[in-house]
DNA sequence: CCATCTTTGTGCACGCGTTCACAAAGACAT
DNA sequence: ATGTCTTTGTGAACGCGTGCACAAAGATGG
């Protein structure tokens, strides 16, 4: 989850529902384990089990893709990687673009599982002069002013941002007027974006804040008394009250 | 979600949506912006455009944790702060363990957001004897031996998994048998946890996966034909079909 | 005290996503 | 060729999430 994201409502894309887009990746990566270990066919069950989800469903979201499996036997695993490749558009190769080289960028960009699925690191981005130059994961930083330049050279339609929150907005216009259409956004900021564009966000705080309500509840339920050192009389309502 | 995410099925927590809680902390942000600026009140309008949602979504998010809006005037900033914090688990310290110490780990552990809003980096766990007393972000690094042990001694009940994907369901396992109950993982890999145990994944790739199905549908748009090469005759189906 | 104006809280309808359950399709053996 | 057995593909029901639209609440001014 990245689970949390800045969907669009999502005119159903070709009639293949968002969520079912969503799980495709995760049935990809599942595949290409089967396709390495060389084995031929795979059942609904077998899959659904190891990508985590229900076989109902996975049934369901292939049949968007239409008919590839055959009953009695299953799916054919190399066949149905071609497929779900070719409906993600993982079978072209995405130049992308990583913006603010700082701890998370350089991580990024040091990064194998980013090459190994058609996306390629076309250019590392930071506004630090200090910076200019020095190689990070063997790809030299170009300094912020070249930005344009370096999304048209190499018709890159994807950016990563991975700046302070800041500075993420005016990174994200620049981008966007530069011709970007798809953002990655790891700064904690909603990001404003023109129509057309698609954004995602990667935001550890929202995942680990999820965390702790739900950990917080299962706390509760087995000492349901003894919550924060003393509580008030009414049992439910803090102390304190707006003006 | 994340993400992407694996939800669980979510027995309705205390009533509240799981839609909602993950919108929290996104209201939480705004308002802490709102707090700074030292503004006192807010309207749901005001709120909703600065947290990127519908007004109406706000506002019946609101309504699950009570009725903390006055008519005609709005939310009390500091109040709401309080009330948000509270729900989601905040205003309680929450030790946290990162578990991989690699580019990501390391980057995650040097990550100032993390310590912003209740919860402090416990511990850094590796399983390399080289990094095993190294300092990264001022925090020595401990060797994966003492695990159980420095969950235990913190009483640490979320954990973050940076390993390697092949390391990360024995990392998990040990985790959760050592009594962690909320696990954060950046490994590209499916977790299978016992009841109780909750999992968020944030996942790079997948991301830039569903990112690049939208791009591709763009360019479709534009340019219906031109595809990829050439095509066959069909105009839809590939050339190879499975055995 | 009353009128007006702003903004909340929510009833309601709608659409998406999930899951069950089963008929139809096809493999395989005889 | 026929029957059996496995597994797909999907119709249908249900539940959750979203957003509209409005009545009720309360502030504010006269
Ligand atoms: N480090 C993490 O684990 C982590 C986790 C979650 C979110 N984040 C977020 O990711 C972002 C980056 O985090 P970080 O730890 O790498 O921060 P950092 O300070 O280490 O790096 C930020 C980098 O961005 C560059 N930069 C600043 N303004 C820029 C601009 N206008 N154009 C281009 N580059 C610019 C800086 O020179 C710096 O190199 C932050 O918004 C942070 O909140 C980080
Ligand atoms: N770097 C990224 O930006 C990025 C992005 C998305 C996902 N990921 C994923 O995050 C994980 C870490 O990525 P990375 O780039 O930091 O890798 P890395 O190789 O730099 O770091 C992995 C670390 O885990 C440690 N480790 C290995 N086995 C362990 C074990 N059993 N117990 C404890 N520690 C162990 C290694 O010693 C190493 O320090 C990988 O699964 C990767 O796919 C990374």
């Amino acid at each position: 989850m990245a689970t949390g994201r800045t969907h669009r409502p999502a005119t159903r894309s070709r009639g293949i529902p968002e969520a079912t887009v969503a799980r495709l990746p995760l049935y990809l990566r599942a595949l290409t384990g089967l396709s390495e270990r060389s084995v031929p066919t795979v059942s609904s069950e077998e899959l659904a089990a190891a990508a985590g989800v229900n076989s109902a469903k996975l049934r369901k979201d292939f049949s968007y893709l239409g008919s590839y499996g055959t009953r009695g036997v299953g799916y054919d695993v190399e066949y149905l990687v071609y497929q779900i490749s070719r409906e993600l558009g993982l079978t072209q190769d995405w130049p992308v673009v990583i913006v603010g080289i700082g701890n998370l960028g350089a991580a990024l960009a040091n990064y194998g599982g980013f090459a190994s699925r058609g996306f390629r690191v076309a250019a590392l981005i930071d506004a630090d002069p200090a910076m200019a130059g020095k190689p990070v994961a063997g790809i030299p930083v170009q300094h912020s002013d070249e930005l344009e330049k370096i999304i048209a050279d190499n018709g890159v339609s994807i950016g990563v941002i991975a700046t302070p929150a800041g500075a993420a907005q005016p990174v994200c216009d620049r981008l966007v007027a530069a011709g970007v259409t798809s953002i990655l956004n790891f700064a904690p900021t909603v990001l404003t974006v023109p129509d057309g564009v698609d954004v995602r966000k990667v935001d550890l705080s929202i995942e680990l804040q999820i965390l702790a309500f739900h950990e917080q509840r299962k706390a509760g339920e087995h000492a349901a008394a003894a919550a924060d050192e003393r509580k008030g009389p009414d049992g439910e309502l803090p102390a304190v009250m707006p003006a």
